[in-house]
DNA sequence: CGCGACGTTGATTTGCCTCAACGATTGTGG
DNA sequence: CCACAATCGTTGAGGCAAATCAACGTCGCG
């Protein structure tokens, strides 16, 4: 638990009334990789903070490719907003990339958070603000850079992902084939003599 | 004012009293076609409800070209979440396409609206979290179809845009060239005989 | 050990862009 | 009210970015 409280109070201190409160809602898990946290078709109950490890959430097409829509690693939070806020069925998977350690609430109890702690109400409407302005960034990126731009981007966005997640999954993440890829690393290694 | 209320209700209804306090807060203005409610660099003060006309969001990029990410048309609401929430400079513009009529708040009023009318609050918590789920789902979908299932699924999505809107700002917008979503349509029709 | 995920490379194909040209429509100032 | 410019939609020729398909070596893991 002290992990999420640090992060939390790089940004917000708390009192430790509020602790015990959050505490009170909030359950610790470990999980596998390869393992899901929220599966397509199901109703997303839990926002899933991340202590350790490393989650992708995709989603797959008609022709059974799965697309990587966001990652998200120690220190963030995740789950299919849509879904979650309106316990409505999702159409995305959330799968653990690396064995984690997580905290998870559920929908009510999360809302009782927001109602009844300022704190933890403004430090949600950061997080979904950031998500909100990633996602757009994303949007624009994809219309007007190549694949090699937006790797290259993403290497300076996510260094501490880069390293760690297979070429495949950032392929999947740029919305690009890992053969592809892979001739752009080449590219680059090239460029780079 | 009326139909702002309209739509309003037709979710949740307003006491008298409530009229009264939006009343105060939000200001009406007409704007000719192809002026600006939001320039890149400068902040974005004021959320935008649309009466009646049509706008586009949109960012220019390196070499100049400029990409819708967002139409709004009467009953939606506008702004540049990141900038407005963050009050920091936009990287976007928002464009009259037509003559319109909109209604305007400003920040410190719209989050005393949020603290002090549930509802409002309810009804922004709704109005932002579609919004997230409707750009998420278009990141999917660039990176699965191709540029006629776009279309296709754009005319389905927005009939009441895709009829007033001049087809380069529908292109802008799929994130292909006019000239190429002209051989589509040509496609297209002949598909149909 | 053997199997499955991963990364790489090459040959070929394709979706979409670029550039250039043209007619139709709109709008604007004289 | 007309003339001219600007915007829009379309078409065609040629080019490039990225996909597809197939093959192969490596590595970690049960």
């Amino acid at each position: 638990m002290q992990v999420l409280f640090k992060d939390f109070e790089e940004i917000l201190p708390l009192t430790d009334h509020e602790k015990v409160l959050i505490e009170s809602k909030i359950s610790f898990q470990k999980i596998k990789r390869k393992s899901l946290v929220l599966k397509e078709g199901k109703v997303c109950k839990l926002y899933t903070y991340i202590q350790s490890g490393c989650f992708r959430m995709y989603g797959i097409d008609d022709k059974g490719f799965s697309h990587n829509i966001q990652f998200a690693a120690e220190g963030d939070w995740i789950a299919d907003i849509g879904s979650f806020y309106t316990q409505t069925a999702s159409k995305l998977n959330i799968e653990a990339i690396e064995d984690c350690e997580i905290y998870q609430i559920n929908q009510p109890d999360l809302y009782w958070l927001l109602e009844n702690l300022p704190k933890v109400n403004r430090m949600f409407k950061v997080i979904s603000e950031n998500n909100f302005v990633e996602i757009q960034n994303r949007v624009l990126q994809n219309f007007s850079s190549t694949a090699e731009q937006r790797y290259l981007s993403f290497l300076e966005q996510y260094p501490h992902l880069s390293s760690r997640l297979p070429n495949t999954q950032i392929a999947s993440y740029l919305g690009i084939t890992p053969e592809f890829l892979s001739k752009i690393r080449k590219g680059l290694t090239k460029k780079r003599l």
